[in-house]
DNA sequence: CTGAAAGCGCTTACAG
DNA sequence: CTGAAAGCGCTTACAG
């Protein structure tokens, strides 16, 4: 059990000259083969006796031998590990999809190394991890973040399958699993012009910010207008308070009945400033979210459209998988996932001192 | 700008033995130097002249050359990346450390890469991430999951830094910053007291399920018997409910006038579950949680004690860089942070209707 | 079933 | 400032 067996002799992990990095030579030397052998064995091949075998378990255990998967990886050309680029997780909707994504992986067998980057400026820092990962090699990509674009990855998406996941891809040559922002936009909407809102506020994200989420707020638009609804956009992000206060105000006015946001996040937002604002929801005006990740989100009664985390994670791994398998170039494709309505108690019937 | 450049003319990405691996010797040769230049200016060494320097990026640009980091590990011995094991990000306390670790890193320079590992029966899954990432040499190590153990990690502690993030170690081997799960124990449970309650349940987590929420039901226990309270333990995860049921039937039956949770989410099933019972809160039953991350918890009105992740994670990787420019084996470190009282509407003062 | 040898793509003294 | 050469720790045909 000691790890401190120390062929050298020199004590500790003190010696300066004498890196504590075990090699298969150790190993083989120590268990009386080549290394060959220990290789074989690490690696698990059929033709070894049982003896050696277990000779070369004993000895890896005594001396605390761990594979050097770099050299390993960089001999046989090979990595089985795909990287996974990630968004900042704060959003608590990708932190979901990055446990799922993980735990589909260790079903498939395949183990993901991720990167998360923080949006920043130009995309730099987005743009530094996937290089890292590429730089590691590693067999495939799954991108999370919509802060790297379609012409950064291009120009590795010959060498190795990238899917983009939880994001429409704009290019031809880019596999995505996407979750369906306009069957999630469309039925929120519908379900507000169901419930009889004909003066309606949308916050909307810009384009740039969240595609997703911009998409939301489009599709939300086409739709009330396809019902007759009159909408009033509220670009997110312009005040301090990202558009929020805005659409409060609107509502507080009596101009509007209800506030559709992108995110549940924004839904927050806004139900935190209608509470100040002493409004009562769905009494004096409805609101809506999109997401239904928040825990507790049933307790504070919010109106929302689940996205398909789970299946998400678990198409991406399962297409990733097969792209390993197949040539690179096969066909591309692009899924959508539609999510599911979740009515909660923020939306109702509009007011009755709707007019100013 | 194309990639495809392509010196060997074997178009695409479809030549089955010239595979899309692009080396230093493939740059050296399009820029007209030795590879040894190239090493070096990829290195950003300064040795080089200003020509060849540009050469040689002009070069990699054009064929899209990324270093192999593996190859270049290799040859250097040694990373800069420091591993990080995570558990589950399910749980929204380890996703918000997740992300701020990484901001942490990003903001000390160093690379994480990570690797999440979901519990199982006998944390076989968390040995082979934590084997993985030794495979890996990385140069340092986060642990921010209680699944590895103190044992399983001690062979590696003479390698290279080792820190245990948001839980106390047992082992004197090893750093730890964690959060002062006494202190959010204590806090919770004087605020409990002092708003006048004599019987209180306390919903209690196994010690080898969650250690963090395991002291912090201790100490509310203590603290609570202390001040003369009565207090009866509820065990978590005994019945189907996971002990939730068997807390609320104290609640309606009488018996106790709150109700003590390890945890914010645990805090939400009690909450769901005293609704379903028409039972309300705080009128009839106070409940408190903790982590105090939950998004919405505010307008919940959680009684919850918030623990500081951005400080742990700024601190962690402070003692991680500090010991990466350390020897190893210097003073081992162990942190407690305290975090805050979060005082909200699921706490008020004993119902009347208490005795039985 | 087992070994000696070449090679993976880089870095790094060592001589120019 | 620049190159040829050795070596990092493994894997993998190739001969036994």
């Amino acid at each position: 059990m000691s790890v401190e067996d120390d062929p050298a002799g020199d004590g500790d992990a003190a010696a300066p000259d004498a890196p504590s990095s075990l090699t298969m030579e150790d190993v083989a030397a120590a268990a009386g083969v080549s290394r060959t052998s220990v290789s074989r064995v690490m690696l698990g091949q059929k033709k070894v006796s049982e003896d050696t075998r277990r000779r070369v378990f004993a000895a890896a255990d005594r001396l605390g031998y761990v594979p050097n998967v770099l050299a390993s990886e960089l001999a046989s050309r090979g990595t089985s590990t795909i990287g996974l680029l990630l968004r900042d997780a704060a959003n608590p909707a990708y932190g979901l999809l990055f446990t799922q994504l993980q735990e589909a992986a260790h079903a498939a067998d395949l183990t993901l190394v991720s990167m998360t980057v923080t949006a920043d400026n130009r995309g730099q820092r987005q743009v530094a991890g996937l290089h890292r990962l590429m730089g590691m090699r590693v067999g495939g990509l799954i991108v999370a973040t919509g802060g790297v674009t379609s012409e950064q990855l291009e120009p590795f998406c010959s060498r190795i399958p990238i899917i983009r996941a939880g994001r429409p891809e704009t290019t031809e040559h880019i596999h995505a699993v996407s979750y369906d922002e306009v069957h999630a936009g469309r039925t929120l909407a519908e379900h507000v012009a169901d419930a009889g809102h004909r003066d309606v506020a949308i916050v909307v994200t810009a384009e740039g910010d969240s595609y997703p989420e911009f998409v939301r707020g489009t599709t939300m638009a086409a739709t009330l207008a396809g019902r007759g609804v009159r909408i009033i956009p509220v670009p997110v992000g312009a005040g301090p308070r990202g558009g929020v206060d805005e659409a409060v105000a609107l509502a507080t006015e009596g101009r509007v009945s209800a506030i559709m946001c992108p995110s549940d996040l924004r839904q927050l937002e806004v139900l935190r400033s209608l509470a100040a604002a002493g409004v009562s929801v769905p009494g004096d005006v409805s609101v809506t979210g999109c997401d239904g990740v928040l825990h507790g989100a049933d307790l504070l009664g919010l109106t929302t459209y689940r996205i398909p985390v789970e299946q998400l994670a678990v198409r991406t791994v399962a297409r990733m998988a097969e792209l390993l398998a197949a040539r690179p170039g096969a066909g591309v494709v692009a899924e959508r996932l539609p999510g599911v309505l979740v009515p909660g108690r923020t939306v109702g019937p509009p007011s009755s001192r709707k007019e100013p």
